[in-house]
RNA sequence: GCCGAGAUAGCACAGUGGUAGUGCAGCCGAUUCGUAAUCGGCAGGUCGUGGGUUCGAAUCCCAUUCUCGGCUCCA
């Protein structure tokens, strides 16, 4: 295609770069290139020209901040998935006000329109130009650049160290945001010096960055310790310590329904339910390891008549002991024991959040001790029951890794792959898509993690399926066989719904507090519109509560209009009004949480309808 | 843990050195009402905790506990 031909459909297009053979390059690049080469657009709104846009939006916000803040000193400045960041050195420390100021000065240069042009330079030049500037972050990133020569970029004489492609001009930037603030290590790692992190986003629209801030809004509704506040669910009490969690009633009831249900489900597939001890001898972690390879996440041991005792991390130490409380036979095999196994882990005070991270929480843990041929069997199974239990909750959607063999590991070779097969082979069989995280297993197994999406956009892991070679030989677990001979079971650890807290979290996250009938604190109210039909309600009510439902009555001299209001904020699913022609004719009226009027019924078909939802878990 | 912000009535927040406030919720009373807020009154706080500065501290300083945002995205 004729260069100028070429030239004019970019222009049409709105391209902001274009893909020579795999490379992104400027737009400028085009005069150099020949003419014979197959060229690719890169235009809005594909993932590319956002990414290229919002990362020349960074390098506007490293700018603006020089000018404020000639001291400052630029770390890096990508392009993220929701927008970009800038990490930077300085003295000053960045207030709110300062983002505002910061916004100005970038419109500023936004207005200026003026162009990104690209050099290249010898990488010992640039070493002089940013040595010279003091940009100390810039010349570790060059020194660490094995290429001769690097690319920069200026914009209005600010230079910035960069590979691009970039935005032709500044003035292209139509809509951006800066959000947040907030500290960031050099590199990521701890042990370097901490810097400032400006937090934006930038999209190709004001209409697209208004969606994107109202996004952020409803997720703030949807936070589940904003909901469980307004909702009564669970509290975090200082007296009582960071990341442990008190369960109000109406939270309580939540989880019990769901211990109910997966206590059912459980026996059903043949599971056997244990209880085991908060607290065991540091002998029993020494054993199973934990002391040397999960000291971190485990509190000070305790004295006990001169005795060391350590608070629980893990479930499995005490399953294997009731396992080899008695010998066991092939023909019992395989054992599935399952226990709502309550540990505690030391987690940073930094990293804790809400119910989505705690110190103290509830797995609802089980191990299966199976011989090997049954591996496969077992994974297959605990597969389907696994999405069983999420899809009964809601979840539909999962990211499903598949972990491999790391570098460190214990057990045999062909062992390693014989389960990594089994899991692979179930997934597989299951049609579900997954991706391998390769040498992501723990070193006593491969695994498979299941991750939920919540709303905040956060993967919160909450299935596992673990084969472990590890704790079978440190505990010496066997089985004899058919042979009458000792052999070594294959252990399978796995949680469905991970910890009952985290769940819990997502499930509010999710449902918006408005949870299904089945999980709903309070399932029905009953709702008088004046005093005179007071009696009636309250026969209604014990009619209701006498059938099992959850339901609550509230007789109070208000308004109707006022009760409806204040049920729907409990977002109680079904209001049950009674007003004078009700108490007359024997019947009630149905009203919705989402306003719907579900007409005009008597008790019993009331009931007979809710208890088939219950039922049906819908 | 680290950087930053914060903690005031049950909840949401205002108050920045001089008598602790507003709204909602609560309690009492009036009203007896038909699908998301009836009206009036009352009560409620050693301002997270401990120490300091000051004639005087919610406010300034130090410590501490807890909460929040972030600490993977690689020029």
């Amino acid at each position: 295609m004729p260069l100028a031909e070429l030239q004019k459909l970019i222009t049409d297009s709105k391209a902001l770069a274009i893909n020579l053979e795999g490379n992104l390059l400027d737009l400028s690049a085009l005069k150099d290139i020949n003419p014979e080469s197959t060229i690719g657009l890169i235009q809005p709104p594909s993932k590319e020209a956002l990414e290229i846009y919002r990362h020349s939006t960074s390098h506007v916000l490293a700018h603006a901040v020089k000018e404020l803040f000639p001291d400052a000193r630029f770390a890096i400045g990508p392009a993220t998935e929701e927008g970009f960041y800038y990490d930077i050195d300085m003295s000053h420390t960045l207030t709110p006000e300062d983002l505002l100021e910061i916004e100005k000065k970038m419109s500023q240069l936004i207005k200026k329109n003026s162009p990104f042009i690209r050099k290249t330079m010898g990488k010992g030049d640039a070493l002089e130009l940013f040595n010279s500037k003091g940009e100390s972050y810039k010349v570790e990133i060059l020194q660490e650049i094995q290429d001769a020569e690097v690319t920069v970029y200026e914009e209005d004489g600010f230079v910035d160290l960069c590979r691009g492609p970039h935005l032709p001009r500044t003035g292209m930037i139509k809509a951006f945001k800066l959000l947040s603030i907030a500290g960031a290590y050099w590199r990521g790692d701890e042990k370097n010096k901490m810097l400032q992190r400006i937090y934006g986003t930038a999209f190709f629209t004001k209409d697209e960055l208004k969606a994107h801030l109202d996004f952020l809004e409803e997720i703030k509704k949807r936070d589940h310790r904003r909901l469980a506040k307004e909702l009564d669910l669970f509290s975090i009490n200082e007296d009582i310590g960071s990341g442990l969690i008190l369960w109000h009633p109406a939270g309580a009831t939540i989880r019990r329904t769901i211990e109910d249900f997966w206590r059912q489900e459980h026996e059903r597939a043949n599971y056997s339910i244990l209880y085991t001890p908060h607290i065991a001898r540091l002998n029993l972690w020494q054993t199973s390891g934990h002391l040397d390879f999960y000291r971190e996440n485990m509190y000070s041991p305790m004295d006990i008549d001169n005795v060391s005792y350590e608070l629980k991390p893990m479930n499995c130490p005490f399953h294997i002991s009731i396992y080899k409380s008695s010998l066991k036979s092939y023909r019992q095999l395989p054992i599935r024991y399952a226990e709502l196994g309550t540990v505690y882990r030391y987690e940073r005070s930094g990293v804790l959040h809400g119910l989505m991270r705690v110190r103290g929480f509830t797995q609802d843990d089980a191990h299966i001790f199976c011989s090997e041929d049954q591996l496969d069997n077992e994974i297959l199974n605990l597969l389907d029951f696994t999405l069983f239990i999420l899809s009964t909750f809601g979840f539909s959607s999962y990211d499903i890794y598949l972990s491999t063999r790391p570098e460190k590991y214990v057990g045999s070779l062909d062992n390693w792959e014989k389960a990594t097969e089994a899991l692979k082979k179930a997934i597989e069989l299951k049609g579900l898509p997954y991706k391998i995280d390769p040498g992501e297993g723990v070193f006593y197994g491969p695994k498979i993690d299941i991750k939920i999406k919540d709303s905040l956009n956060r993967s919160w892991q909450c299935s596992t399926i673990q084969v472990d070679f590890n704790l079978p030989d440190r505990f010496d677990v066997t089985y004899r066989g058919k042979d009458g001979k000792e052999h070594r079971p294959i252990m399978i650890h796995r949680a469905l719904m991970g910890s009952l807290e985290r769940f819990f979290g997502v499930l509010i996250e999710h449902y918006k507090g408005a949870f299904p009938l089945w999980l709903s604190p309070i399932q029905v109210i009953v709702l008088t519109i004046s005093e005179k039909v007071s009696d009636f309600a309250k026969a209604v009510y014990a009619n209701i509560r006498q059938s099992g439902i959850r339901v609550e009555i509230n007789e109070e001299n208000e308004k109707i209009g006022f009760k409806i209001r204040e049920a729907t904020l409990k977002k109680i699913p079904y209001q049950v009004i009674i007003g004078e022609k009700e108490s007359l004719e024997g019947k009630i009226t149905l009203r919705s949480r989402k306003g719907d009027n579900l007409g005009y019924m008597n008790v019993d078909e009331l009931i007979e309808m809710l208890k088939k939802q219950i039922n049906d878990k819908v």
